[in-house]
DNA sequence: ATCCCGAGGG
DNA sequence: CCCTCTGGAT
């Protein structure tokens, strides 16, 4: 996609949210944190079921410790993954205390060092935590990079790389968020909505589709 | 490449 | 039934 059909692209996303937010309940980068680790291979919807009791029960690190693997584990029994889940909350809990007195840490390397921790998670704690200009490329935005041709690439990273380099950057900020929500609600995967999306004439994909 | 793994949609 | 959902560790 041309430079030109980039910035017209997030112009429209932007014009159509213009505050775009996490659809994930939190109340401070510890549950955010949480919530993220959470939301892997799960809905958000499914994620924010279990997170109410959880984070009434636990809301902190020495909290979460405090609960246990056993019953961290009963109270995410409904989301996907969730065996290897409470047993990484626990742990990453325990190493919050020991490595950054109970904060969430700002830095990339740090929290890519927690268990359950990868780079789409790490992106997606400094964007909306800390207000990093990151982009989390998840399912949604690996396949509306690649489906309308505004970021091509083999891999979550690539798309990411690219993606940073083509996005004005006015709307590095936001463009995760326009880009999820765009891919959520509008380019779906299964059966894009293209006969209501607002960038359907920039789109690689445009008339692929049978509505 | 494979495992972890529940809920909802089509 | 099969696919998808804000992946990460081995």
């Amino acid at each position: 996609m041309k430079p030109a059909g980039v910035a017209e692209f997030f112009r429209r996303l932007a014009e159509s949210r213009p505050a775009p937010e996490t659809e994930l309940r939190y109340e401070s980068p510890y549950t955010l944190l949480v919530a993220v680790v959470l939301s892997a291979q799960a809905t958000d919807a499914g994620v924010n079921r279990a997170t109410p009791a959880l984070f009434a029960a636990a809301s902190t690190p020495a909290k979460m410790v405090k609960l246990g693997e056993a019953k961290v584990r009963d109270y995410i029994k409904t989301i996907g993954l969730y065996r290897t889940k409470a047993k990484n909350i626990v742990a990453l809990s325990k190493l919050l205390i020991e490595r950054h007195g109970g904060e969430v840490p700002r830095q990339r390397e740090e929290l890519e060092a927690l268990p359950g921790v990868g780079r789409k998670t790490a992106n997606v704690v400094l964007n909306v935590a800390y207000g990093e200009p990151t982009i989390a490329v998840d399912t949604h935005i690996f396949r509306v990079g690649n489906r309308t041709g505004l970021a091509r690439g083999k891999t979550p990273l690539a798309v990411e790389l690219k993606l940073e380099k083509v996005v004005p950057k006015q709307y590095l900020q936001h463009a995760h968020h326009w880009l999820i929500l765009h891919g959520r609600y509008t380019c779906i995967a299964r059966k894009p909505r293209c006969f209501e999306c607002v960038v359907r004439d920039l789109c690689a994909f445009k008339g692929k589709t049978v509505l």
